[in-house]
DNA sequence: CCTATTTCAGATGGACTGAGATAC
DNA sequence: CGTATCTCAGTCAATCTGAAATAG
């Protein structure tokens, strides 16, 4: 049998778009395998807990602390309020808005969560030290952080044209 | 205006997971903008790159050194030999298989690949010091490698039943 | 008989766009 | 008026599955 056919050519080994990739990959099937026998999905996470942190919001709002596109918002919402996690009601103060507010039921659901997520972020960073878990986290922060706030050609509906 | 209505909870800012997505988000469109000139996506580098240093091969080897999917080989293989970069031809020693050979015009794209793609990092990694960067290769190297070693469980078609 | 290779046809989930209706 | 919000109907590239045809 040839041995080695599966070793990656030096270009890609190295280069640093596609470790990450590789990385992303791998995490997001450990996070999605891991939320599979809830029925959630990583919006869901990421809605509770802004909901639980920062209380009732608009979906606007939500969209805005956590990254995900109004469309997806209006999807997740869906779901959640479907399942008793989360209540949607119009603004009586703005009534374009929903004020969406979770429920008991959501709260407890987001412990659920933070536990098998929690167990899936230590499977994936199993090869490194307390230390170095810290080293990368900061790294990654870092580079996240800058990428979102200086270039804006970075951004999803950047234009570069003057698009009359 | 309310003005720190974009900040991240707590839970997902800190969230490796979540941090290696929002970097590989900004990493792909930054390298497919840069490739986008080209009219080759990322696939085609990856396997212009394993041909160039390894010479010719089948579609399987290809797939299994670049880690792209077998059915995804042959798409961009049809493409990049469309656009005369490499040539498919039968295995005479093999007739299950093709042989893919890089032309001097595939070798010529690489190097232009090449240029883009370093730009492209050194954008990505802007915020960090050139140690800081071999830091942080490092430790992505580390998880990818024991992520695609160790846990069976990580890889694609990984079936938990034993599958009649 | 079982396995490997190529190919096709398609499913999936995440990220994103555009436009309409409504309200500020 | 212009801008914000919510919603729907899609698009898109990347990833992956299943099965057929062929060959070892």
């Amino acid at each position: 049998m040839e041995n080695a056919e599966d070793t990656a050519p030096r270009r890609l080994r190295a280069l640093p778009s596609r470790l990450i990739n590789l990385v992303a990959t791998s995490a997001n099937r450990l996070v999605d395998r891991a939320l599979a026998t809830t029925g959630s999905r990583r919006y869901d996470y990421a809605l509770l807990a802004a909901l639980e942190e920062f209380g009732p919001a608009s979906q606007a709002a939500l969209g805005r602390r956590t990254g995900i596109d109004r469309s997806d918002v209006v999807a997740t919402v869906n779901e959640l309020s479907a399942r008793g996690l989360v209540e949607r009601s119009p603004d009586p103060a703005d009534r374009r808005r929903n004020v969406i507010t979770v429920t008991a039921a959501g709260i407890r659901h987001l412990a659920l969560l933070d536990r098998l997520l929690s167990d899936a972020q230590d499977t994936l960073l199993a090869s490194l030290t307390t230390a170095e878990r810290e080293q990368f986290v900061g790294l990654l922060m870092r580079v996240a952080d800058h990428l979102a706030a200086s270039p804006p050609a970075l951004r999803p509906d950047h234009r570069t044209a003057p698009q009359r």
